[in-house]
Formats: C-alpha cells, structure tokens, sequence
DNA sequence: CAATAGTTTAGAATTATTATAATGTAGATT
DNA sequence: AATCTACATTATAATAATTCTAAACTATTG
C-alpha cells in the first residue's frame, strides 16, 4: 500500500503536477494489489463512489491520457464500441470474455513466445498482442 | 469478376434481400481480386465515387452490419478511435502500421502457429487474433 | 396486380470524446 | 505569507460516430 507522497514522486518524476485529482486517479488506479482494466465509465464511477468530492469528466479523459502519454496507462484495443485501459503496461496478451465482457490477463506461460517471421521493410516492430476470445460452450461468438 | 447474379444469389442463400443497395454494395466490397480493409468512412466514400446515385449512411450501417452478421465481413479493433472491417473473413493476424494506419493481413506463414496453454474453465476459445504494430524505425511508438 | 413483410431513407437522438474559455491552484518568487 | 505565473480543472459547448425513428419504398408472394 504505497501511500500517496509515493504517487507524488511518482507524478513528478516524469514532469506531472501533483494536483489533488491526479494524486486521486492514482489512489484509484494504483492503490490495490493487483493491476486491473477499466473503461472511462468504470473510473468515474470508482472516483465517484471513494471520493466525496465530483471531479470533471474532462480532467478524467485529460489525465487518462496524460497517464497513458506518460506510459502510466495503457490502452486496449477489443471491443471497437468501447475503450479499455490497463494499469499493467507490461507486455502481455488477453482473453476477452464476450460473454461478460470482461478482459482477463495472461501469464507469460500462458501462450508461448511469438514468432514473426515476416518484417515490413523500413518499419519495426513496436508491439505483439495476441486477443483470444472465449465464451460459453453453448453460445455462438457474439 | 464475379456478375451481380452472383451477388444476389449470394444474399438470397444466407436470407437477405438482394435489393439495389445491398447489391451495390457487394460490388464495391467483393468485385475485386483481393480481400482489402475498410471503415463506414472509406465504404461510403467508395460507394459515392463509383455509383451516380446516393446511398444513405444508415443503410451503410445497417447493412455492413447486417453482412457482418451473416459471416460476410469481419470487424477488427485496433484503434479505438476506429472500426475496421475486413472482407477477408478467414482466421487471420494483421500487422498495424501505427505512421499510415493501414491494416496489412499476415499470411499463415507469417507467424508460427499460436500455442495456448491456459483454458478458462466452461469457456470455449472463439478465436485468437495477433496484432503486430509497426512504424518507421525513427519514429516514436504512436 | 395487390398485399405484405422487410428495407431504405432523412433526419433526429444518443453517446463518446474533444475543444473552449473562464476560474482555480501548485509551486516558485519575493 | 503575500504575490505571481504557468499549468490544471471545470462546466459547458462542440464535434464525431453511431443508432433510432417513423414514413416512404420495394422485392417477393399469391
Ligand atoms: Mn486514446
Ligand atoms: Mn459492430
Ligand atoms: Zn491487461
Ligand atoms: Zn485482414
């Protein structure tokens, strides 16, 4: 449980105030054993229901992206109709529940290493994600 | 270069309509030699260069959606500022290039063969999907 | 050819996200 | 500790993507 003058070295570090609502986000986001996934929608509601105080839905979105700018967030890509982040910026794959909707993360011996075989030329690679999608045995893909 | 007979046998054998439109829009989407990506965006603006008459962007919605239903078209997330959608609906992996935003399929010889090694109980896998995002080698990741 | 069920359409409504511009505040300077 | 200033927050407006609605249209059936 690091305490919140953690997270303001934290911030400070890589040249973010530590405003009260971004020691806040933090509290929310890093404040917890493991790290998790979440939509816009979760944290405001998270915020919300710690916090006494609102906070502006423009100063989530804004430090969201500062976060994910800052390599404190990551954001993933399954659902085209909604925008997941993960406080794990490791490199790691994901099952995706479509039943529930839900975003589960891999271990490293989950899926054996990626091989790329092919490069485009001039380019390199920035990232490998593997998505697997599961559902209920008796239920058609979405 | 199939005919639009074709086509409207097509649509008559998984249950849709062969009207004007649909037939219109399987021209644009399947009277090519490869299987390609697109966007609603790129769909419309196709359809309106090569047809004289207008087509309403409802109708594109509903009916790209209604060919996705039907297996006709895949709908891939990358960008979550994005939908994609790809005519080739075969399991494939793609590579992302994060300077153009262009959608490049992998061949199956691209990359080996994903190997899984976690099962998540009452829970069937749907598919699994690699995502390689690329650039230019100077260039900074997004 | 008339009836009917399914389809298209324009435009309104909704939702997610971003922009704006006034106000507030953290941290530095005196 | 008062002041300053750059940056941050906020409410709200604007934009963009997508979906809904309800009236008009049309492919198919009988
Ligand atoms: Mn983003
Ligand atoms: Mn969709
Ligand atoms: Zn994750
Ligand atoms: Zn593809």
């Amino acid at each position: 449980m690091p305490k919140n003058c953690n997270f303001i070295e934290k911030l400070r570090e890589v040249g973010l105030r530590p405003t009260k609502q971004r020691i806040k986000i933090c509290e929310v986001l890093y404040n917890r054993e493991k790290t998790f996934h979440f939509t816009i929608n979760d944290l405001v509601k998270m915020i919300s229901e710690k916090m006494n105080e609102k906070i502006s839905l423009a100063t989530v979105y804004n430090t969201v992206h500062a976060f994910e700018k800052k390599g404190y967030l990551k954001e993933i890509s399954i659902d085209s109709h909604k925008s997941y982040f993960d406080t794990n910026t490791s490199a790691h794959h994901h099952f995706f529940d479509e039943d529930t909707h839900e975003l589960i993360d891999c271990d490293e011996s989950d899926i054996d290493k990626i091989n790329i075989r092919k490069n485009i030329t001039g380019k390199k690679i920035n990232s490998v994600e593997v998505l697997v999608r599961v559902a209920s045995d008796n239920q058609t893909q979405k």
